[in-house]
DNA sequence: TCAATTATAATTGTCGACAATACGGGCTTG
DNA sequence: CAAGCCCGTATTGTCGACAATTATAATTGA
């Protein structure tokens, strides 16, 4: 592999979002382009262009004249984001079972065995942690062969749910049951049932957004 | 109302994107931005701030140090588009049906008679020629009330979908049966039933595609 | 003649400066 | 004292110019 050519936007804009994601950057608050640009050594044209690219995955809104804020974070944005995946990542589930590639099947079924294996022995609370979950909804949707879902969640959303999930850090007790329902849509995935991919998908994002809803509740 | 105050990147994006929209800028072509800003008089700054937007809504794509080309149209891709759409506005209209007020509720249903005297009266053809049954579709994304649906399907897709509605121009001989459904679906969000809502949809935005698919087998 | 290479031209990325707009404090006025 | 206006300051939007990269044309050598 050839080492890519990065413009200095894209250099910016990659410290910008994990700084963004990690909330090293606070969530709601204002960016300054002139502290910034300062602070990263380049010229406001190249961090404008960077901001541009956080606005375009929802990390930051800009208003005219006014400037760039970093997304603030609400219970509710989160569910509503929990609706778009259990639509978006259930057509995945279908689309994958319909088009996945045995190579991929193959891969897929590793990652799970070797997600099973990290929950065993190690405490279940670092799987989700470490992102290992969002891992095999990446995997899923890749699988799925349709270009614009996959941008749609691996472009737009994904930044987004990181960002959820690094800053409202909340230990998952559903860790067992998430990798059980994840093993059962790889079942139908490599049986070729699209129907019962979809089905399932969508009620294993539908549990972890109502246990959301239960754990915010308090 | 107050006159909004657009930026000059405002209105080159709007300008760009109904001139991609309408084909007179030709879906594949390269951008030249130094042409460009010189024929709209504008700064090259200003023009890239707006191509940015472009490739946000992926009317453009665009390539380090290469440049931004217009997006090319293909079947593949308007198919693509369509899996998204059965997603996206199958729950959209899952959650209109739990979600709308009555108040847009009344609105639909005038929407809903105002197309019908429309096909009714004029022949079918100019029905989707100009874009009522998009009109019809935005109505219940809005009513979805989930703000990032709106903004996926109205602000990301919608202009690209328009494009694909003007350029290829099919006079869709499916304006009687649409419609029917668009009734149907109608009718079960003001029964707030959200599962029947979400079928319907999915049911008439599927038989969109594969009537799209019969037509561009040919 | 064709391939490879170099040189030239054009385009994109980046920068600093200027203009237009929004923010904040003090003042006036009721 | 509160509300509204005015003015200085800071921030964003816009511009033209320069640097870095890519595309194109010319040249050379086999």
């Amino acid at each position: 592999m050839i080492p890519i050519k990065m413009t200095i936007a894209d250099r910016v804009f990659d410290t910008l979002c994990t700084a963004i994601v990690e909330g090293e950057i606070a969530a709601g608050s204002k960016i300054s382009e002139p502290e910034l640009a300062k602070r990263l050594e380049v010229s406001r044209a190249s961090l404008r262009e960077a901001i541009g690219r956080l606005e375009a995955c929802s990390l930051v809104t800009r208003k005219a004249n006014i400037g760039a804020r970093v997304v603030s974070l609400s219970k509710e944005k989160l569910l509503e984001i929990y609706h778009v995946r259990e639509a978006l990542e259930g057509m995945a589930a279908r689309l994958a079972a319909e088009n996945i590639t045995a190579h991929e099947i193959i891969q897929l079924q590793q990652l799970l065995k070797r997600h099973t294996d990290e929950v065993n022995q190690a405490d279940c609370a670092s799987y989700f942690q470490r992102s290992g979950d969002l891992d095999f909804h990446y995997h899923i949707v890749q699988s799925s062969h349709n270009e614009r879902l996959i941008s749609l969640l691996c472009n737009d959303l994904y930044h987004l749910m990181r960002m959820y999930r690094y800053q409202f850090g909340r230990v998952s007790q559903r860790a067992f049951p998430a990798l059980d329902e994840h093993s059962y849509v790889v079942s139908a995935i490599a049986d070729g049932d699209g129907e019962m991919a979809e089905l399932l998908m969508r009620n294993h994002i539908r549990r972890s957004r109502r246990n959301i809803e239960q754990m915010m509740a308090a």
